[in-house]
DNA sequence: TATAAACATGAATTCTCTTCATAATTATTA
DNA sequence: TAATAATTATGAAGAGAATTCATGTTTATA
């Protein structure tokens, strides 16, 4: 391969001018090194450029195939510098997205819309229930955010606090734990248990509350859509434990209860993991910001990150 | 414009590497050619082109761009250095050929159809009736071959002899001028002359035959198409004088009669008339061979050039 | 933790491109 | 047509850039 694209703007440059001179001129280097440049190219090539000693400089058919090639690959060459100063210029990228927990599609979808009207050139994307592990995937640059509950120290990657939540049970008005100021571990060993079909090991639900107390419930039932769930539970089929925010609705309506998981509740923070490498990029930066205030009550945010400590950042 | 062929190469490499020792060695380079060569690219742009210290090395959305770039041009110019090695190797190129005789025509058709066979990648295009001087064009490099029976010593230029012609007076068989030996200046005076429709100074009767002698026929007419001229003449309109290889179907068949101008009757040379720079050139050698051999009476050529000098060669 | 693999870095070298000065060629004009 | 201007070509020297070599640093794997 012997074409450079210093050719491709020589030619190009020639074909436009009416001397060689002039040529040089344009491309800011001497005569006599566009003489010597065209030469090499001639010489290699075994065919001239152009005809000599002509009044009006004329290319020859292979001169102005050279032309034709300069006329398609440099306006795609200055195309992708332009993008590459846009990327890292944090103007043009990509945020592919996976969701660990389920229950956060129900408000990053209206914060993903929101997000694309302020970063059109951004090219966003989201994938649930990933099989891999979904930081070591960000790790690797497969996907660039992780949403999750759960934040393990990785090296090269940060996790954001978003914003904190309260896992509750659901349970419909009439069930008999209703009324109870919050639930034990053994209330629920006679339930119904719905929950999202992901290992137990993700579920907060077993890890900090069932598991520890040895607590198995009467039955274990899966559904992938949260708000398939809270009609089985409306439908008095089940209990299921959800993150606070997904209840708000439902339960000022009067369709269903929620209480307190344990006298204190069962407490967790929601992150945003990306790679260290991504934290000062200010579409990475609005995301996180816009998804903290994701969830709101009565107008207001629930809880910022802000109050919360970054990990491994 | 910071981009260079070289890069281009390198990210393709990289892209189907495992790490980017191994594609320094694909590329023929070291490997730490290959580090600074990718660390002046993500200087100039500020953007890494792949993530460091993992595995299966992965390129960042910036690196990803750089390899589509990649796929797009890298072809584009492998095909372009074949294209050109085949200009200069004399397999593909252009044939634009401009005919100064009208007459040329009706052989040049032919000729036209077995030389496309011959060179399938020869751009063959062919004008008539051009309103510039066609061999200063030929000069120029506007056009690659001119069909004329008028040499003029040019620099740069060749004419390389096609074959002899006779130009004849033709009449239609009951004629008075028919039964005659020749013909003479004077015998045109009285008559209707049909001609191509262009300036008098390219008609070799005019030139050559009634001019010097100062005698002017009763009437010109003009007529773009051979056949159209032979047909007028049939038809009894007027005379014409066209040459020899025009005319011998025709009378053959008795349709018409021709006879000589003058008493050693009016002969030219036609002439091919190209750059002395393409005269090595395959394709126009081979090109002026079948031109030369188009003329034929009973299956032989009327005559050859091979006899007949070149000029300006 | 040790060892191997992968990548980064600085200095020296090699190579290529450009410039400078000038020659040779071609075009224009008196 | 000679003379002048314009254009292109060329050789040598210089500048600049890419590569190599040798080695350091970091990251992965046994």
């Amino acid at each position: 391969m012997f074409i450079e694209i210093r050719y491709l703007r020589s030619l190009q440059a020639i074909s436009n001018s009416r001397s060689l001179a002039d040529a040089a001129q344009q491309l800011h280097i001497t005569q006599s090194a566009l003489s010597h440049q065209i030469k090499a190219f001639e010489n290699y090539f075994e065919t001239p450029l152009f005809f000599r000693g002509r009044k009006p400089l004329k290319l020859t058919p292979a001169g102005e195939r050279m032309v034709s090639l300069a006329e398609n690959i440099l306006p795609q060459i200055v195309q992708a510098e332009y993008e590459l100063k846009r990327i890292s210029g944090g103007e043009l990228g990509r945020l592919h997205i996976t969701i660990e927990c389920h229950a956060c599609f129900e408000w990053l979808m209206g914060t993903l819309g929101s997000y694309r009207k302020n970063w059109p050139d951004i090219e966003v994307d989201l994938r649930m229930g990933m099989s891999f592990d979904a930081i070591s995937a960000l790790a690797q640059g497969d996907i660039d955010l992780v949403i999750s509950s759960d934040p393990i120290t990785t090296d090269g990657i940060c996790f954001e606090p978003l914003f904190p939540y309260e896992g509750r049970l659901v349970v419909d008005p009439e069930h008999n734990l209703a009324g109870k100021p919050f639930v034990q571990p053994s209330d629920l060993a006679d339930q119904t248990l719905i929950t999202y079909p992901v290992p137990r090991s993700k579920l907060d639900i077993f890890q900090y509350f069932l598991t520890p107390e040895g607590v198995e419930p009467k039955a274990v039932r899966h559904a992938e859509l949260t708000a398939m769930i809270l009609q089985l539970v409306a439908s008095k089929r089940g209990v299921a434990v959800l993150p606070d925010w997904v209840l708000y609705e439902s339960t000022i309506s009067g369709q269903l209860c929620s209480l307190p998981l344990g006298e204190q509740g069962l407490h967790g923070m929601l992150y945003a993991a990306v790679r260290k490498s991504d934290t000062q990029l200010s579409f990475i930066q609005d995301f996180i910001n816009l998804a903290s205030l994701a969830v709101t009550t009565n107008g207001m945010p629930l809880s910022t990150g802000t109050q919360c400590p970054k990990i491994g950042c």
